[in-house]
Order: C-alpha cells, then structure tokens, then sequence
DNA sequence: CAGGGATACTTGCGGGAACAAGCTAACTAA
DNA sequence: TTAGTTAGCTTGTTCCCGCAAGTATCCCTG
C-alpha cells in the first residue's frame, strides 16, 4: 500500500489476515471451550492433553514433550495433569530411562472421557470452522501453518 | 478420507488445518506478548485497546464495543481498562447521548504508549507470520477469516 | 407518568496460567 | 568418586480472565 522507512504499517490485507486471525481464533475457542465445560466438564486444554495422549504410543507421554506439544508452561501442565489424575482420567508413572521424568498416562476412563467429548467437539469444529472450507482450501491452510511453525502440525 | 456414520474422525488434512492454527496462534501469542510486555509493559490485550482506540473516530469507543471488538469479556474489558487509565493511557468519559454508558478515551500519553509500542509489534507480526506469505496469500487468508466469522476484519 | 423489564457497566469471587525459585536426578570432568 | 553443571518437574506467588450478582440508567407499556 505504502511503503514508510521503516514500512511500519501494515496494508488493509495484512491487517485483514492478522488480526482476523486472532479475532477468529478468540471466539472459536471461547465457544468450543464453553462447549467441552458445559457438555463433559473438561477444558479445551485439558481436552487437547486427552488427545495427544491418545494418539501418542501406549497413550503414554513425557510431561515436557506433553507442554510442548499443547503450548503450555511446564508449570501450566504440571496442574492440568494434577486436576486429570485427581478426576481419575490420568496416571503418573517414573520414566524408567530417565528418573527425572515423569509420564503422563492415559487411564482407560480417560480414553472414555476423551472419545466421549471428541463427538461433541470434532462436530463443534466442523460446524463453526471446517464446513466454511473445501477440501483444497484445507489442504492449503495446512501447508500455511507448517509454512510458519514448522512441526505445527505434527503430532 | 474416511466417512462413519457420524463422520467424527477428522482427515490429517483437516487436522493439520485445524490444530495447526491452534498451535501456531500459542505460539505466535505467547512470543509477541512476551515482546510487548519485555519492550513496552504492555500485554498484547492491552496493545490491542490502544490500536483499536486510536483507529476510532475521536480515538473514543463505548466500552461494550470495545469488548466485542478484542473478544473480551465485559468485565475483563473494565478491568483492563482500569489499568490503561491508571497509567495515563486512556480516560472514562460518560457518554452524553445514554448516561448509562461509558467511553474510554484515548489519551495523548496513550496514543504516544502506542505509536512507540507499534513498531515493536508490527515488526514482529511481519517477521513471525506475515513475511511467510505473498500478496495473493495475505489476501486469500482475510478473505478465510472473513468466511468464518463475518465481521472478524472490520475495525 | 409510574412501574417492570432490558441494557451498560462494575464488583466479588474463584480458577487457570506464567515466572521464578526449589528440589531431585543425571551428566561431565578432573 | 565427587564436585559442578544441566535437565525435568513441582511449588509459591501474582496476575488476568470469566461468571454471576449488584447498581444505575433507559425504554416501554398501560
């Protein structure tokens, strides 16, 4: 649009795919996360840890790959997984290679819990964010995001 | 990919597309935060107040659009409003027109806290996210959050 | 021109998150 | 083998946010 010194402004488009961006995730995740409490008593934290771990091997993961992997302090995951193995949903368990480390463990009824609340929430995703895409579109914003945070999308 | 009778599994596409937003707005949240609150004590929230502020006509907005307008709470907003008025950067004012309603305004001191604060975070926009994408990109992901939710680009 | 209800904001309260400090276990080097 | 350093989690503290309840103003209907 207009190129200052230091170009410190930012075009209408740019401001457009920025702060949309924050305006769409903020309100997706308030209603997703009002959602998970109101049907099944779990945060959208707490549901994404179910998650990793069910998909980890042996639903079984370190404490520290577990925060990395949902974007959360240590310190954050430490009480997250205390609420968890308080409600029964998680255990923890010595890593045997590595006495510092802890793993957290998927509980059968955390796998329950988990495959409960993933029909309400996959369906809250769909309705309020995917159904707007068509299959190639999603494949782009995929490659978007990896493009940014590389391992964004892994698990 | 693959349909059940509910289609409730998501395909890798389609997680990657979702998760991966997840994931990269963590992350691109929590560094520019940090920035903003290491160079100018201001959290992103707050920086958010002030932008939205000085693009408004008289740089004044009643507080409930304000709260709409950076998806926070009522409440939230009063309590962070409260912060920018303690340290200069903005003033309540009643609004003439319905005596319930408040605006905040923003201050000379606060419009100068944000011209500083800007080229800290536009910079890092630029360098974290929007540096990774074309003109044609850029405006294909507004266009996206337009999409999703209607409103999400307006000031 | 009351009186009931809606609207705009604030306050009390409780919970969740980050930072820094602390504790244990593991590596490294002499 | 033992002192020093680093790594992995947890705990103490503080801050910020959302919900529910409270207060003031406005609107609407009879």
């Amino acid at each position: 649009m207009q190129a200052s010194s230091v170009n410190v402004s930012l075009s209408s488009a740019e401001l457009a795919a920025w702060r949309g961006m924050l305006r769409l995730h903020a309100a997706l995740v308030r209603d997703l996360d009002a959602e998970l409490r109101a049907g099944h008593d779990l945060s959208l934290h707490e549901y994404e840890v179910l998650l990793t771990l069910a998909e980890a091997p042996e639903g079984r993961m370190r404490m520290s790959d577990l925060a990395a992997a949902i974007v959360l302090s240590q310190s954050g995951l430490t009480r997250l997984v205390d609420r968890l193995v308080r409600d029964g949903s998680l255990a923890r368990t010595r890593c045997e290679v590595d006495r510092r480390g802890l793993n957290a463990d998927l509980t059968d009824a955390g796998r329950r819990r988990y495959l409960e609340a993933r029909v309400t929430h996959l369906a809250g995703v769909r309705s309020r964010f995917l159904d707007r895409f068509d299959e190639a579109e999603i494949v782009l914003l995929g490659g978007f995001w990896e493009r940014v945070v590389p391992g964004a999308t892994a698990e």
